[in-house]
RNA sequence: GUCCCUAUCGUCUAGCGGUUAGGACGUCGGCCUUUCAAGCCGAUAACACGGGUUCGAUCCCCGUUGGGGACACCA
């Protein structure tokens, strides 16, 4: 059996984005599943867009989601030579011919040709001149013989295409001599030895055209696989502008790749009812042929719910690993890895969706000085809590081992002591004064990982804040 | 405008002539509970419409409607 032969060929134009990771999501993992060959290759022709940061940031963006390629990258711009070799020898197969319409020529009677009806193809007008180069600018175009179909069967759609007749000679080289896209993809592929192309559906209507090339050129035509864009959540096609489409973003708001990988792979195609999927599970059962045919809206809840299922999967050191540039952040400096980070990443993985959201949870952990919501402040810190808090403060400065056990028991001890009073009345003032917000995790865990000295620092804080804030408004003070 | 593609819960989808139309996310409710989560339990919700074909259509065919894409000397 021949091996077969795909590849990835992005624009680099811009970031990476979610769609064209789809793509080369589903390239890989057929290849890899059908022990082929996986080719990375940069369309880069059009060189007023093209950028290397863009370039660097696809390649990027491919290796963090575990995408290998096993050759290239390759360039478009460099092939150039071989596209005009290509082009020259249709030309001279009378594959090709000359043309020496102009665009305002052409677009009048484009123009006119719909008016009477007609679908505005090119009207062949130097088709059987037989022009040479002598004739000044000019393109060339591709001689489509008539009367053929231009079909094949795609693994995702069935039978497609069209009939010949149907199409127009398409342009394959531009007046200024360069390659149009339809031509140096065809050439590319062939000469890369692609069997399978798969790519976004949008270039479904482009295909005919495309095989007419291939058979011009005398190559085999690959088998193609189309596969349906991703649309916004709106349903419209998806815009740079408004919706979140660059992979980078979605790295950079703290997703995993693991977590990507399986939302991008169930978006449009399925396996059943499995909803969670390792690479290796991706690669053992992905086929086209559970591909969907209609566009997908990109899904962020299940994003969400799928980023927070692979958080509660990882490792401590890689939870840490992934979370630690998110934490240095917050913290504004370098945080190293210790017990009681490991700790605060664990009770909050299961509190975060994200790991930005996840570093923004554990900043009453890593700085020295919160910020306390006035909301929660003036509903938990008020002189009700004061005895409270001050009994706490007395146990927890008497234990001699600071966990979650033993300030469990210092809290028992505080309520006791405060009159018999309930947990609950305890917990909500201490999480604010020593988080600044009324959600946290468990409180004895908040209140290790916050450390004993920080705590017992903010702990006095708020009993100083509720006796300075009852005296400026002239209450009456606390009870002793 | 022409051509092509497409249509199952709000979303991603399973289904490939006979099913109580399944799963997941979301949403809602309950349990748990020191807050928030997580977890567990339960509920809600779909075959776009109209014709055929067939003993029987979610499934096959034809329309309609909706959605998408392509029609460049862009890629």
């Amino acid at each position: 059996m021949s091996s077969i032969r795909t590849r990835f060929a992005p624009s680099p134009t811009g970031f990476l984005h979610i769609g064209g990771a789809r793509t080369a999501l589903f390239n890989w993992a057929l290849t890899r599943k059908a022990g082929g060959t996986f080719i990375l290759r940069i369309e880069d022709t059009d060189l007023e867009r093209s950028t290397r940061e863009s370039e660097a940031a696809v390649l990027e963006g491919l290796e963090w989601l575990g995408i290998g390629w096993d050759e290239g990258p390759y360039r478009q711009s460099e092939r150039a030579e071989r596209h005009r070799e290509v082009v020259e020898s249709l030309l001279n197969r009378g594959g090709a011919y000359r043309c020496v319409c102009t665009r305002e020529e052409l677009e009048a009677r484009r123009t006119a040709d719909i008016a009477a009806g007609g679908k505005g193809n090119y009207d062949g007008r130097c088709r059987d001149e037989a022009l040479g180069p002598d004739r000044g600018p000019h393109t060339v175009r591709l001689r489509i013989e008539r009367d053929h179909a231009l079909r094949w069967d795609d693994l995702v759609f069935g039978p497609s295409g069209q009939e010949a007749s149907e199409i127009g000679d398409g342009i394959l080289r531009r007046s200024d001599g360069s390659p149009l896209y339809h031509l140096a993809v065809v050439v590319d592929d062939i000469d890369m030895g692609i069997t399978h192309v798969v790519r976004g559906a949008d270039h479904h209507s482009n295909t005919p055209f495309q095989i007419a090339i291939y058979r011009a050129i005398g190559a085999p035509v690959p088998t193609f696989a189309h596969v349906p864009l991703i649309v916004s959540e709106s349903g419209r096609k998806l815009s740079k502008r408004r919706d979140p489409v660059s992979l980078q973003q979605f790295r950079a708001d703290g997703h995993l790749p693991e977590a990507m990988l399986n939302w991008l792979a169930r978006l449009g195609w399925s396996h059943g009812d499995q909803e969670i999927f390792s690479a290796a599970e991706i690669i053992e059962h992905f086929d086209l042929g559970h591909v969907g045919r209609s566009g997908a809206q990109a899904d962020l809840a299940k994003l969400a719910w799928l980023n927070q299922h692979y958080l509660k999967q990882r490792s401590a050191s890689s939870l840490f690993e992934a979370a630690s540039p998110f934490l240095d952040v917050v913290s504004g400096r370098k945080v190293v890895r210790d017990e009681a980070i490991d700790k605060l990443l664990d009770v909050l993985r299961e509190r975060s969706t994200q790991l930005v959201e996840m570093a923004e949870k554990a900043r009453f952990a890593l700085v020295e000085h919160i910020e306390i919501e006035p909301e929660a402040a003036n509903k938990h810190l008020r002189p009700a809590a004061l005895d409270g808090l001050e009994q706490l403060i007395a146990a927890l400065t008497s234990l001699s081992d600071w966990n979650a056990a033993s300030i469990e028991s210092a809290f028992e001890k505080a309520c006791k002591a405060a009159g018999d009073l309930k947990l609950g009345k305890l917990a909500q003032p201490v999480r604010v004064a020593v988080t600044g917000t009324t959600a946290s995790p468990g409180i004895y865990e908040t209140l290790e990982v916050a450390g004993r000295d920080r705590v017992l620092a903010r702990l006095r804080n708020a009993t100083d804040w509720i006796r300075a804030r009852a005296d400026a408004a002239g209450s009456t003070p606390p009870p002793s």
